[in-house]
DNA sequence: TTGTATGCGTTATCAA
DNA sequence: TTGATAACGCATACAA
């Protein structure tokens, strides 16, 4: 058993003690000052600092300069934990701690219940954390402009921020529907309906929207019940069975789609055993696509054909958007729009005869 | 565009003014201290804080009382996402980031590099982390120790911390693996053989250990090429590959295994692409058991008969015993060993005739 | 029952 | 070229 006592810290005094200079004369040397030193002083110090293992507290140092060296994840799920149970969450948070780790930053999981700007916002302040990423807030939440009014720098992703000058990152949803939509098409497909998963938020809601302005222009006529909405987020836990549900519904309509567009990978696979369960085969006379293209699409069976967002890449570029506001240059508060792309695997085939 | 400007942020001393009372009050009020104050002044200083819509600042509070209500996570991969690619990580921080929130902590995703304890450990103090959890150290490092002697509470997570004092908090490897080797047996099962995916972590050899101790007291003969390894921890991306790889090579074997125990369920699904390439039919010719239960498991097809390992649970038992240990109160620094549990699928079936 | 003074470890300002 | 000193915002011991 080792030694256990709390072992007193070693302060920049001790190290001004040890190199026989003033408190601010470490401080400055240590930091790099572009004030000149002299050589003997400049030596002295790193050889005591480094002899006493000297590591600046970055409390005390925060509290000073207002800078903890962390980005805060932020995201509104009823339970904080669902964040990793989503995929989409988990692959996004990937990319996040990498971007924010090759800055040297530290990623907080940080979850407060929020109710709204007034009551809830001030809580997100001088909670050690220099900037947040708001992970697709919820629709009618005034989350954004809530933490971007208290001056706190702030990236969304998967919502636009733009309305409030806060920068952000998304996909291009047009595009990715209009790829889904079209390659059901090019199969052959015209009775084509959509199941969309979380309502409340932006990037289902614009898919959506989206797949009625493709469809539209396409000519194709989308009969209302062949639009069906799964819930909003803070049903998580229930999305599963309520994805199963709808789509269920929708392939025992009198008319059935020979083909569905969904707005994620976790309804597409629920639509799969809907179809399985009513004996619907697939691809052979029911297509799928997801979206996302987690691990869930790789997986399924059959695998699905999907559209990918690149969500790895977007959540780094999302860290580094903000690490940069957090160091005071200022970011074009404008949408980063990153291109989706169509993965074609085995849940869709030529339309049935 | 709403306004942009960063607000001054109000402090006590602007709820004393308002309250027309003195810092020290309004500090104490608001911490509920025990000592009694007339409700007048107690009700002034409540309304003055909410008018003001005061937050206490965490950093400067964490200056004082070294405290910031938030816990680290650590880990050692080469790349800090990795973490969140690997499920078995994931699966636990969910647990983790629950238990912590439950308690009002935040979950800090800490990565620095660890030469040794020598060099590294001070760079873990003073960084406005509370305490840490320390997941799957590399059985060399020397991390648990290091943070150990400096005083900041500790929890291990799948590797043992006794022999320093540390508590832990672990899954019965021994009963885990003897649970696969009977399943196996009563299925008729002899030639049993062993992947094992990270040499270099705890969890690992000790499954090694305990499948040759087990087949050992079965009187089963297993001779060396049936155990196999596959790398190391910091090779993480050619995981799957080696694998794979290490798979291969048993399944060629002159006198080939009938079934084959792993310690992940990577390595499992690994092993059945391995088996499928040698149409080496699964489970008819070859039978196959992961570890963990993660979401691979039930993905894979065929899906994964495997060693169930609570993570959520232990992840959440890790975070509330490290939130007890910062709270002051002493924790017993022994292993909590939680039961795992073994889920049939579909990879196992009778030993082929 | 309340207020004053002090220190937590840094860094920035300014004078020497 | 360097060093004292004053904040940063809070909580604690002690005085009133």
């Amino acid at each position: 058993m080792l030694k256990t006592e709390k072992q007193k810290p070693v302060t920049v005094f001790d190290v001004a003690k040890r190199a026989g200079v003033g408190k601010s004369t470490v401080s400055a040397v240590l930091n790099g000052s572009p004030a000149p030193f002299a050589e003997s002083t400049r030596k002295r110090i790193f050889d005591a600092a480094r002899e006493l293992r000297y590591q600046p507290n970055a409390v005390a140092r925060g509290l000073r300069s207002q800078r903890l060296n962390s980005v805060g994840v932020t995201f509104h799920y009823a339970d904080p934990a669902w964040i990793l149970a989503d995929y989409y969450g988990t692959t996004l948070l990937m990319g996040i701690v990498g971007g924010a780790h090759a800055r040297g930053y530290s990623t907080t999981l940080f979850h407060k219940p929020w109710r709204d700007a007034e009551r809830s916002a001030a809580a997100f302040r001088g909670q050690g954390i220099d900037g947040f990423l708001v992970i697709a807030p919820q629709s009618h939440s005034d989350m954004v402009e809530g933490l971007f009014s208290l001056g706190i720098p702030l990236v969304v992703i998967s919502h636009p921020g733009d309305e409030y000058g806060v920068p952000s990152v998304i996909v291009d949803n047009a595009k990715g529907v209009r790829l889904a939509v079209d390659h059901l098409i090019s199969l052959g497909h015209e009775r084509i309906a959509h199941v969309t998963d979380f309502a409340d938020l932006y990037d289902c809601a614009d898919r959506t929207e989206e797949f009625k302005r493709t469809t539209g222009e396409k000519a194709l006529s989308i009969p209302p019940e062949y639009v069906g909405f799964v819930g909003n987020r803070m049903d998580f836990g229930a999305g599963d069975r309520a994805g199963y549900l709808a789509a269920r519904r929708m392939l025992t309509l009198p008319r059935r789609p020979t083909a569905i567009v969904t707005t994620g990978d976790g309804v597409a696979v629920s639509t799969i055993e809907a179809a399985r369960d009513l004996r619907i085969k697939v691809p052979g006379e029911l297509s799928v696509i997801g979206f996302d293209d987690n691990i869930l699409a790789r997986q399924a069976s059959p695998p699905l054909t999907t559209v990918r967002q690149p969500l790895v890449e977007m959540g780094r570029a999302a860290a580094q958007m903000l690490i940069t506001m957090i160091g005071g240059e200022s970011v074009p508060p404008i949408a980063r729009v990153f291109e989706p792309e169509l993965v074609v695997r085995e849940s869709t085939g030529p339309a049935p005869a």
